[in-house]
DNA sequence: GTCTATAACCGGATAGAC
DNA sequence: GTCTATCCGGTTATAGAC
């Protein structure tokens, strides 16, 4: 309960009240109180709320942009293996991470510096490796027949869309799942067949 | 610049504020200023933050849905004519209309009253109309082999999520784009292009 | 209806004892 | 490192003159 300890408590309670009440709906109070200490502890660590958000973001968005380059490099032959397997690798992950895109649709409209630096750091580096192989490997599948003549781009956005609609939608989702009560699991794992179906059949040449 | 004419930009510079900083971030005086009132004037029309955010909240989600079904009952035979027509549809409607998921999707993840009334009673209406009628064609167009065999509910969530993802993640959208610049209008139209590409070589059967 | 002035409160931040 | 007590600026909201 004591030591360095607290600094652990209070990033983990500092991200949950994040996620939960936005930037700008946090209170740092609410922060110590889930930390089980006193707000004055955190201003022991960090220098303002401005200070805390920006730490906490930069180092998950870090850890998260790290599992997301691994995931990329999933070892496959072609695309219509690769695609797949990147859908489930990327929905499990979203899965297991929901709070990461939920944080971020919901403060990246504003102007949060912080969001703005993780928005340009972390994505302008996601982008060059969309581009620099990704994008490529689209256009050549494309060319040599593999999938059909898709502008490479707008299929990113298309993948990438179907993907985190749901986390990013989900209360919305959940409104919609009311009539249709299933599982958690069973909605992920349909969710992902449908995906999964929607662009083999929409990108395989027939 | 006298009378109920006061209301109405209280009401535009409020709309606008919200959108622009959330609720937790909008400013009382923010929105005064903006509307060229007093701050005192928006408590004359308007008890609380609270009225004010709830009051703007219902009207113009009430006039977007309103707007949304007549947009559903576009005159199509059958779901290949249908689908490309409402991705045409709802994306132009959402790019003159692109607060409306920006606002919805940041304040929906939290526990405000005003957006939690939206999404039970707006969207509720919406799921009914959907399943009465969108779901059922769907089931009926793959029993008559009009497109493939897919589950009709995550076909839908296709649909939205394919369209609204621009919208919802548009920030990031444009640090994409950054490196592959194109004009707005040309953006949306790829974009649309893409959904419908997909979409149709995704559900028509081979 | 519209304004000025101000009350009342809240929340981020600090001082300083232990 | 951790706490109590408190400051101080900003924000919602109201009182009351015009």
């Amino acid at each position: 309960m004591t030591d360095e300890n607290s600094k652990q408590r209070i990033i983990d309670a500092a991200w949950q009240v994040f996620v939960e009440k936005g930037y700008d709906g946090a209170r740092m109070q609410e922060i110590a109180d889930l930390a089980g200490i006193n707000k004055a502890m955190i201003y022991y660590y960090y220098k303002s709320k401005d200070e805390l958000f920006e730490g906490i973001i930069s180092d998950t968005f870090h850890r998260f942009f790290t599992g997301f380059f691994e995931m990329m490099d999933l070892k496959t032959t072609g695309v219509a293996e690769f695609i797949p397997a990147f859908v489930d690798a990327h929905i499990d992950f979203l899965a297991q991470n929901p709070n990461l895109p939920k944080l971020l649709v919901r403060e990246i409209h504003g102007s949060n510096p912080a969001i703005q630096k993780v928005l340009h750091h972390f994505f302008s580096e996601l982008i060059t490796e969309l581009s620099t192989k990704v994008l490529i490997k689209i256009d050549e599948a494309a060319k040599r027949g593999e999938i059909r003549p898709v502008d490479p781009m707008q299929t990113i956005l298309n993948v990438l869309g179907l993907n985190i609609m749901f986390f990013t939608m989900r209360p919305v989702i959940d409104v919609f799942m009311e009539k249709f009560p299933i599982s958690e699991a069973e909605l992920l794992t349909r969710r992902k067949a449908a995906i999964k179906d929607l662009l083999l059949y929409g990108l395989l040449p027939r």
